[in-house]
DNA sequence: CACTTTTTCTGAACAACGTTCAATTACGCC
DNA sequence: GGCGTAATTGAACGTTGTTCAGAAAAAGTG
């Protein structure tokens, strides 16, 4: 058995990324495989390095989706005018969509990256975007300080609270808090929030 | 050849873990491996699981004697009176220890636990000592607040310059933040020190 | 000293992993 | 119909963590 007709190269390739999704939704990351992937998928290992450069590509494949549906969550929740309020209805939709989609959250922050391989640069520009969101709450809040300080200060708070729930997805937090994280995220969008309102200059 | 006395049970295993610590500061934790342990002390590799449970549970030694090592750091900067200065200084400490320390660090943060297993509970304990010291701090600066306030403050700070020194680390961070390290574990500190000193009751 | 027990250590073995590649087969084209 | 090209296979390589029967030395006992 050799060539097959039974997808085409771009139903096969969607194909692999969506048992990869599979996969990693059911079991996490860790236990994605070359050899599962391919019998997932009717296929033989090899094939799937004639679709992707590794297992990385995949995985990352995957990550694009996860980070698109981040996305979209986010501007589903920007209804009304720009607030700080908002700004807590963005921390509820992360929070909520991170819960829901646990393992593929951890397969975008947890995965290991080889050494030596880049992080592209779309990955960066996806991310940005998210930013962006935030950068308009704080903007409406103090619109006398200039965008850049905003920027600043939405990429602080975006971190902030990726990191808290990234050591929480890994099960980690307890070992530092003992509140649960959506009290810990209002905490921190309050705090960043209060700081910026009485921010001098 | 078989059981041999060239080390005591004591010796032996505080061989193994400062031989993994050498290898985990010079290659990452990634590249520890039971086989290349196991050559870099001269016995085999089936003896290793004679004194540890498996390779988790060396790394963990490990990890101890990292975290004491920053306790020790910590210890040592708290020198005067405590006071909001003292967490900058903190801050600073920290992420010198932490970049000298890059791939022990990781080891200790970034170790992928197999699910199931347990934290050691000292390993919290060890955890709560380093955060005391910071709840000190807060409480230095707003007596009247009850020190439970201060330790959910000290808590979130911790977090915070841990989890964005995690991300640093793991070369995630450029993918949120522009600035460098240093410069945003201070702003943070800034961020919930004003945020604690403007609190109401 | 000799004999037995206990403890320690070895190294081959197992099942899994990511990845490569010669061989094979079928599709598309002339 | 024949041919080149593209897709697929599955065995193979070198890893990995972990186990365990067997061997041998230390420690205990007479």
């Amino acid at each position: 058995m050799a060539r097959r007709a039974d997808h085409t190269k771009e139903e096969l390739e969607a194909l692999i990324v969506s048992a990869a999704r599979q996969l990693i939704v059911a079991d996490g990351v860790d236990k994605l495989s070359a050899r599962r992937l391919s019998k997932e998928i009717g296929y033989a290992p090899g094939t799937l390095y004639h679709h992707f450069d590794d297992l990385d590509a995949i995985v990352t494949a995957v990550n694009v989706g996860t980070l698109n549906g981040l996305a979209l969550a986010f501007s589903q929740a920007q209804e009304g005018e720009l607030s700080g309020d908002t700004l807590h209805r963005y921390a509820d939709v992360f929070l909520d969509y991170v819960q829901r989609n646990k393992n593929l959250w951890n397969a975008l922050f947890e995965f290991r990256r080889a050494p030596g391989t880049e992080v592209p640069e779309w990955y960066v520009a996806k991310i940005d975007g998210l930013i962006h969101m935030l950068t308009a709450c704080f903007v409406a809040e103090r619109s006398d300080l200039p965008e850049e300080q905003a920027q600043e200060a939405s990429r602080l708070l975006f971190a902030s609270v990726h990191s808290v729930s990234s050591l929480e997805n890994s099960g980690r937090l307890q070992l530092i808090m003992n509140q649960n994280i959506a009290e810990i995220a209002h905490n921190l969008v309050d705090i960043h929030l209060q700081a910026y309102k009485n921010r001098k200059n």
